[in-house]
DNA sequence: ATGGTAGGGTTCCTA
């Protein structure tokens, strides 16, 4: 099974380098970020053609996730219990949807921004951290994958910059912490091993043309249970889908992260 | 300290 991770920046915008996304690399299970379309906004013609189902977090929000499989999608949850705004009508602004896909727990996640360290955001994003955490660690003895668009580069080697990035959200002490937790609770970047950096980023920004010159951010995690670890054979980081000369429009500001199971 | 680009929730806001 071959699962992905991508923060699209727009579902509608990027349907057709989605759908040839799908194709060229034989996807089962793709979960999508900042989706940024209503439930029936959703572009699923081309979807349901190839097989895809779609489980969508279903508010009015440009923070909206997806999953999108073909292996089925059963036990669909807007949010976790715990999460702040959890059971409320937009379930929080919708950043996490989960589901089971052929026999894994999958969790589409957009790790609140923060925005900037002395904003009201950056406290809730700490605060959503913690919340998920606490529902993951009842998940650790299942195959579960916490994917998507973290928001936080967990070590130095992670940031094109450093030096450039001392006052920002994304490498605080304190974001960093909040993700090393998940790895002290047993979840593993599964992704690491198989894609060593330095260098290596799933984020470029659009503007000073920060993918032609390799300037970027390690952002995009898969965090794997141990038996979902177990089971991973490969994994790699698809820049070609990050390359404005490649493929059929504008790219996504992120790259797709692509996980092969046995 | 600022600005640059992309997308929508648009003529501004968020990333």
């Amino acid at each position: 099974m071959r699962i992905a991770t991508w923060n699209v920046n727009s579902l509608r915008s990027r349907i057709d380098r989605v759908e040839a996304f799908l194709d060229r690399h034989d996807i089962d299970v793709l979960a999508v970020q900042e989706t940024k379309a209503r439930e029936d906004q959703l572009p699923l013609m081309g979807l349901q053609a190839r097989g895809y189902e779609i489980a969508a977090a279903g508010v009015d929000q440009w923070n909206g996730v997806a999953i999108i499989s073909r292996v089925g999608i059963e036990d669909v949850a807007v949010g976790f219990p715990g999460m702040p705004g959890w059971g409320e009508p937009l379930a929080a602004e919708a950043r996490a949807v989960g589901a089971t896909c052929g026999g894994v727990r999958l969790w589409s996640l957009y790790i609140p921004n923060g925005r900037k360290p002395d904003d009201p955001h950056y406290v809730y994003k700490l605060d959503w951290m913690d919340r998920l955490r606490d529902a993951a660690q009842a998940w650790l003895g299942e195959q579960t994958a916490l994917v998507g668009d973290w928001n936080v580069c967990p070590t130095d080697e992670d940031v094109f910059a450093p030096e450039q990035f001392k006052n920002s959200t994304h490498v605080t002490p304190a974001e960093r912490a909040a993700f090393q937790r998940f790895l002290d609770d047993g979840y593993a970047d599964v992704v690491r091993p198989y894609c060593p950096g330095p260098g290596v980023y799933t984020y470029w920004d659009y503007y000073r043309q920060r993918f032609e010159r390799n300037r970027g951010l390690r952002i995009d995690f898969v965090l794997g249970s141990p038996s979902f670890a177990d089971r991973v054979t490969g994994a790699f980081i698809d820049r070609d889908e990050r390359d404005p000369a490649q493929g059929t429009g504008s790219p996504s500001d992120h790259a797709p992260v692509v996980v092969d199971l046995d």
